[in-house]
Formats: structure tokens, C-alpha cells, sequence
DNA sequence: CGGCATCTTTACCGCTCGGTAAAGTTAGCA
DNA sequence: TGCTAACTTTACCGAGCGGTAAAGATGCCG
């Protein structure tokens, strides 16, 4: 698991090239993205790409590792609230932010990238699904510690309560990709952040 | 306008090749799905398609006329409830119920036909994302006319609840694409709904 | 400065795409 | 029964797909 040490340098920058990738892969789609329309992003041709990336699926891991690392810090972050209703608070309104930024296509890479292949590809709709529910599980983990120190109530359903943000974040990233404005998503995320003050009184 | 008379019939039903395509565009999305998948699994070949139905495209869209009118119904069913409140419980509900029946592929077909696509395909994605609008202003029109009546509090933001409500339909439908349960949909829509006890309360 | 490993460029591979021309088949009407 | 209009079948089109072989440029090291 060595690499060899680079004797001629590479004539681009690799993160530079991954990042270009990232906005086709965002705005078209693992399978609308095609590896002419990615190359030309890149500003490099097939070969360059292959040999420092590997294959299309291989480049689109390497992306969706690197739209985690950067895009999705925000989702961390707010995790580390230190209330219950403030982790939401914070995911719903920075995720209306991250969804609508003015210098990344509209919505989220991970549902944009590919919610729906063709038969040869459903392993990546499938990979982004489980890595979307990975991060509902970590809600949901931040939720049942909120119950353990008293900060939500007893008979609150964590993994519900997860579930339901989650859906709100992905409705928000829908929405997004058909022009509604950044202001609007922070209403509805308002808006959803109502259930907090019934959560004592539900079941 | 006016069509000629058949002389030689058509040997397939038109309906039910179409329910057919509709099944192939809901589960592969709109580039997904080959004219050749297409044709297989309604039985016939690429120029009895184009005969009867026209371009690819054509065929998409006599598809999502198809959907809006059966598997869309309920949405039109739910805006008929006596209060808002029932109105978004129907909506939620059988939302859930929708984007997970067994004799149908998980989702919507709004959202898997062509949430994103190629360079070459954004018109399907823009005519998809318009549609869903149009309903989403449908129902703040459903609630605007509760405000009139009494049913919502005045202060009530019309066109702000219905997109909270459209936005949780559609983080559904994404969950649904993920093996989320039925009834772990519905859970997170009697959550959703609990916004309604407290919109007296907020602006 | 020569040798060579590396990267880049050009050109191309087999395959599938959406779409169609033309021949073959079917059925109604005279 | 034979003509004719419609539909179906077969075979194919140019274009673009993901991926690659082979030749040409580049730069470090001895």
C-alpha cells in the first residue's frame, strides 16, 4: 500500500480537479455527468483523470468523501449544541443555508447525485441512501442522550424525532433545486421547529 | 384534430403499456430508463412505442399525466377535508402510504423521474419541479380559505405552511427510496402535524 | 547531458443510446 | 378474394457513452 514516490509532477492540482467534479456531479447527477462534461470541469482529458482518480464510480467516491468532509460540516457542528432544540435548530437552518449557497448548485449532492440510476448503477443509490440514514442514526444517538440528561422528555421516540428532521432537511433540499428562495427554507424550518414545544405534551 | 379511423388495430392495450412505463420511469428516473427497458416491459418494440406515444419524452409526460391523475389523487382527495388540520393529516398520511405501496416502486415519481439529468434532459427536471409547485400553491390556497373562515389563526403564514407540509412529503418520498417503513413514515407524520398545536401560538 | 519514469495527448475501442427506414404481417372493406 | 391502410418486425443509423492503448511531452536524477 506504497505509493511510489512522483517522479514527473502531476500538472494540475488534485483537490482543484476533485472540486470542479463535485459541481457536475451536484448539478447533473452521478449519470448525467458525463466523463467528457466532468474532464472539461477538471480542465484535464480522460487519461489524466483515470489515472489519478480511477474509474467514474471510484472519482464519485472520492467526492461524495470529500463533500462530507466540507459540505456537511455544518450537520456536525450542530450536533454539538448543547440542547436538543438548538441541534435542530441549527441543522434545519444551516442545512436551508447549505442548500441554497449562491457558488454551489442547488440542493444536496447526496440526493442529487443519485436518487434514482439505471439498472447498472444502483449500487451508488444505494450507497448514498445508507450514508444518509448513517447520519439519522447520529441524530438520533444526540436525541437519546438528550432524553438521558433530562433536556427532552421521557417518552419522546429519539429515532422519530431524528426521522422527522431528516425528512425536513431532504424536503428542504427539494425544494431547493426548484428555486425557492433561502429565506423561504428558513421559514419552514421555523416553521418545523414547532413540534418542540408539543414534544412534553405528545405521546 | 380529428383521428382516423383505425383500420388495422393495435394488437397492445395503450393503458396498459403505459402503466407499464410508468412503473420502468418511476423506479430508473427519466435517463435512466432505456427505450429499450421501456419497450420490454410494455411488450413491444421501439416503433409500435413511438407510433402510439411519440419521443421518449412524449411518452414522459403522457406518464406523469397518467400519475397525477391516479396515483396523485389522493392529494386532490385530502385538500376536500372539512379543516386544515385534516386537510394536512390526509395529505401526510396517506402521502406516507403513497410512496409505499408494494405494487409500486418506493417514492414519488416526481422526484425519481428526473430530479436531476444531464445537460441535454433539464427541461424534464424544470417541468417536474414547476408541477410540484403548482400543488404546493393549490394548498396554500386551501388554507388561505381557512383563514377566511375561522379554521387557522389570522396571523397564519398560508403559503409558508403549505410549503412546510409539501417539503415533509417529499423528505418522505426520499426516505421511502431508502427501505424507510411505512409506519416509520407515518410516525414523523404525527409529528409533523404537531406544528398545528402551537401555530395560535406562534407569529 | 543522457536516461528514464511519469504524466499528457491523440486517437480509438466496443457498446448502448434515442430514433427510424423499409420490409413483412394483419385485418377491414369492396 | 384481392386491395389497401394500418400496425409490427427486423435491421440499422449517427452520436455519445465509459474506458484505454500507444505515442509524445516533461522534468528529476545520476
Amino acid at each position: 500500500m506504497h505509493v511510489a514516490p512522483e517522479r514527473g509532477r502531476r500538472a494540475f492540482d488534485p483537490l482543484v480537479a476533485l472540486n470542479a467534479a463535485k459541481e457536475v456531479f451536484w448539478r447533473h447527477g452521478y449519470e448525467g455527468a458525463s466523463l467528457t462534461d466532468l474532464t472539461a470541469a477538471m480542465g484535464i482529458n480522460k487519461p489524466s483523470m483515470y489515472a489519478a482518480f480511477g474509474t467514474k464510480q471510484e472519482l464519485f467516491e472520492k467526492v461524495i468523501q470529500a463533500y462530507a468532509a466540507d459540505d456537511m460540516a455544518y450537520a456536525r457542528a450542530a450536533m454539538e449544541q448543547p440542547t436538543a432544540y438548538e441541534v435542530a435548530a441549527a441543522l434545519l437552518h444551516d442545512n436551508a443555508i447549505a442548500v441554497t449557497r449562491p457558488d454551489c448548485p442547488p440542493g444536496c449532492l447526496s440526493i442529487q447525485g443519485g436518487i434514482s440510476t439505471g439498472p447498472a448503477n444502483s449500487s451508488v443509490t444505494e450507497f448514498l441512501a445508507t450514508s444518509r440514514l448513517a447520519g439519522e442514526a447520529l441524530l438520533a444517538d444526540r436525541f437519546r442522550r438528550a432524553i438521558d440528561t433530562g433536556d427532552l422528555p421521557p417518552g419522546t421516540d429519539p429515532a422519530a424525532l431524528a426521522r422527522f428532521l431528516m425528512i425536513v432537511t431532504e424536503g428542504q433540499a427539494i425544494h431547493a433545486t426548484a428555486g425557492v428562495s433561502r429565506a423561504d427554507l428558513q421559514a419552514s424550518a421555523s416553521l418545523a421547529l414547532l413540534v418542540f414545544r408539543s414534544l412534553s405534551v405528545s405521546s
